[in-house]
DNA sequence: GTAAACTCGTCAACGTGGTTGTCGAAACAG
DNA sequence: CTGTTTCGACAACCACGTTGACGAGTTTAC
């Protein structure tokens, strides 16, 4: 089926993606705001996603998130000095430095789960349950069944 | 209806709007570069689109996209040493400095239309058009009715 | 008509999130 | 014991964004 002219220009469903994703990070981060965490940015949710409550190392970040581990190891810098994580050594490598979540972090990634829970509720509230579901469910099957990182370096930066 | 245990976290969702919005921005780049348009990033199709056919200055572009003059002004700088625009005196106004496609930037857009077209096309063959459609329409009424611009400076940079 | 106010483009300094390359120290494989 | 690999750090660099300032040109008000 060789594009109608009735279609919708294709470049509008990633714009509509993104238009979708950029409301929810913000209204994420603005209720962030108003909740001791005024200081998080979109990254700094991804990358303690990416430690997780056990705790990673700055490579093993950076392998999760498909970024170097220098780039792992700034943004770890800037969450240590926001006071969200804090690096320990490890006992049994010397050449390894933990990465744990302290409690503002967890915090900050409890927060988090609530707040994307209400905005899906409001979601549902205004699409119904059923086109919320619909709409994951097709996204589950057109993207890569990968992790996250897509890999494809320095995409939007 | 208060977060059910059944459904899915709140952030999944974020997840995949931001999962299928790379998946198509990677493969527009990953054909653009077979096209002739190897050094085409994300920020510069935005800035184009925001130029437009017709032309404009750096400070609309800026307003367009919902950054400052200056930071349009060197993304245009980029694109020019690119070849895609090129800077023309406004000979009506001297403080102005039209920006205009070249062909080769013309070229840019017409591509990525077409590219984007397949990749829905894709999408279609995938999940029928049914579910396409529907996936649009359901973002449509959750995104504010803006243009793109969200206006949070800074969100992912 | 002139003075004030605004707008345009540019320069400079800086922050953030990436990249590559290098390096010493520690761990591991042979 | 000797290579090889891995870890974290350092440096230099790039892309993209921010503020603040500034001269030149255009509008607006008086």
């Amino acid at each position: 089926m060789p594009p109608a002219p009735e279609d919708p220009p294709g470049f509008e469903l990633p714009l509509l993606l993104f238009a979708g994703f950029r409301t929810l990070i913000d209204e994420l981060h603005a209720e962030l705001a108003r909740c001791g965490h005024p200081d998080a940015r979109p990254v700094h949710g991804f990358a303690m996603q990416a430690i997780g409550p056990a705790g990673a190392t700055a490579s093993e970040v950076g392998r999760r998130l498909g970024v170097s581990k220098q780039a792992a190891g700034k943004t770890v810098d800037r969450l240590a000095a926001l006071g969200y994580v804090e690096r320990v050594d490890d006992p049994h490598d010397a050449r390894r430095k933990l990465i744990r979540l302290t409690p503002h972090g967890l915090d900050m990634l409890n927060q988090s789960a609530e707040i994307f829970d209400r905005l899906r509720a409001r979601w549902v509230e205004r699409l119904g349950a059923e086109r919320v579901a619909s709409l994951e469910s097709s996204l589950r099957t057109v993207v890569p069944a990968t992790g996250f990182p897509v890999d494809v370096p320095g995409w939007f930066g």
